[in-house]
DNA sequence: GATGAATGAGTCTTCATTCAT
DNA sequence: AATGAATGAAGACTCATTCAT
């Protein structure tokens, strides 16, 4: 019994210890499980499909009590939500990098379906998610600006293309469903059929697609 | 034993009133049922997706016990099988009316992407389903020539005009990907979002895409 | 519609023609497909036990509507009684033909040992059936006569040997016991784990087991 | 900040006062509900046999929802291997008891029966479930060395026996068929059907079965 | 923060039995 | 005699969520 209490002390004492040094520690521990669990989401979501998702089985897959999952995240749609803007910060991180802001408007354009074309290819696990997640029956994400590359910036590129006569007079959406869908498409030739990695047949669709002439 | 012929014989008149009444009832209940417990799990598809789809919802619309889907359907999966076929066929029946064997190939294929448009528009849920049960996390339906218009039949017509140098020479697939997500979009924009139903923009959208040159 | 009516006019017409001369066959149809039933019965418990014996696989295996099981047994109970009474008559033929009457009571006794030890190998299916369902949770068998051997006659010779000093004087359910549980396992050891086939050492210890001094 | 020390010193005070007192409680209520369901399991298996247990009744005779069971138990297998193996326990602890390693071989042949015969009488149930579970249809317990009395040490003493001259040349299977089934009947004739309870008679036909002169 | 326990609703599936035809 | 349809009960198992500790 005095060993049960001792290692209460040592409990409480560490317990003690902790508030008032590492906290900063604390919370990387913290925001370290919840990335976890984000990541067990992941996998499942790319194994098994978004559905497949269940508390129990990220629980499992991290090593932790179930109900802990509830702990991080209010709901298990927080949690795919969560999934869901985690990915989703990847490809803005992607964009940030890959679109300048400078150079003609025509070339951005292409400079963007090129950026696509690589990101299908580097990113399809995330891209995969996105799909996923956005096609849930009762979807936790409704929202249209989703899909990658459809934010506000990429839509207003868009416009501008429209505006200046570059691109074909239709609603942003198509031009935006030209370049994705053929991405995903070729993406997943190469990666499942053995396509050969050749993206410049695909580009020239694309451009075909959406350029007004 | 006189007994036992009068039961034949008064078998016999039932037998011949049926014949001259019911009998058609009879028979299209039967029938029916099956059809009736496909048509509430297609509503529940379009409803809620095909995910959300269970014997005790589907039974409950169609107001039988929970147990009877399984006098028609061997399976879950067999009703979704029969789902899935059920709008195939529709499909297969749409494009035997509207895509002629004849004219030549370019003709062939413009043909072929005005009706893949008017599909899209008027048998939304058709598509839509087909879809959803294809996305599946464990789909029943796994063979590829299941999407709309990828069967063998458009396939040999792409692959066709490839050859005849009429369209790009890229995979099949990626044909058929730019004429299926543009019309797909476009319908969805018109039912959901209130775009001008006016295809032909979309048309030459789809037609720079494929068409070589 | 005329053909539907000719159809039911030779239909009654056969009926009739049925009850005025064929009853016989009638029955003789009607006694195989029962016998058709026990049969699938029988193959089910042997391959899966008693429990998993259902009116549903029953009817499968025979090729008849489930219901139809109903017009032949009263119950599924009814059924697997009469499979038991199907075996039981056949181990009783059994002893029959291999059990003499005649021969001093020590031949008798040790006939029957080996006429057990026989019937342990040749109908090991039988046997298994008896003690299967004998032993179902709520088994619709309940009478002790059941198990091979330990009906009246047994009993009763058993009764004679104690009487006449040459058995053991302990309940002749003791001798019956020994004579059966020692001869199921020596079959099983045969048939299952390539015991030699020599019964001889058996029947020693089955005898020095019941035999009195 | 100081708070959360609060909360800490709270914390550790309730820790302490849970060692002083109910922590007992607490640790037996769990232990003890996982002892509660294989008590019930037990007792159906009794009543109804093993096939009659369900997840259901286990649970309602709990007291608990049927879903806790799953708690407990990853599977209805693992309860019924959980049941066996608490049985099997028993079965051990009793002959770790009963079984002398001393005396010469003889001596401890005897005593076996012996132990046999009062583990039959004593532990009427615990043989009746480990037979039941060993019987079922699809048994969850599938090796050999399940049968009480059966395991390797039982069989090393029949061999030694063998070896020794003492027991007759015969599968050691034999002799603990021999053995079991007789202690088996006895004392369910004692115990089912008024039989005086005297076993060396029964010790009797055991030895004189076994031995080999 | 972490956990184990609890639960009720839900999943698919099988079954024995009845009934109208 | 034969069948197809119907049904309610039961089967095992999973899940999202809550709560006391």
């Amino acid at each position: 019994m005095m060993a049960i209490i001792k290692d209460n002390t040592i409990l409480c004492q560490l317990e003690l210890f902790r508030n008032f040094g590492i906290i900063e520690d604390m919370k990387k521990k913290d925001a370290h499980k919840t990335e976890q669990i984000i990541e067990a989401a992941r996998a499942i979501i790319i194994a098994d499909g978004a559905a497949a998702v269940s508390t129990t089985k990220v629980a499992k897959q991290v090593g932790i009590a179930q109900s802990n999952i509830y702990i991080y995240f209010k709901n298990k749609d927080e949690l795919l939500i969560s999934v869901f803007q985690h990915e989703q910060a990847r490809v803005k991180a992607f964009f940030d990098d890959h679109i300048s802001q400078k150079g003609d408007l025509t070339a951005q354009l292409k400079a963007y379906i090129d950026a696509m074309g690589e990101l299908a290819m580097t990113d399809w696990d995330t891209m995969a998610i996105l799909e996923q997640i956005k096609a849930m029956p009762k979807s936790p994400v409704l929202t249209d600006e989703a899909l990658p590359g459809s934010d506000q910036r990429v839509q207003g590129l868009m416009q501008a293309g429209i505006d200046a006569g570059i691109l074909k007079n239709v609603d942003p959406q198509l031009h935006m469903t030209a370049v994705f869908s053929l991405v995903r498409r070729y993406s997943d030739l190469v990666r499942n059929h053995g396509y050969p990695t050749d993206f410049s047949p695909v580009r020239a669709m694309i451009w075909d697609a959406v350029s007004a002439k």
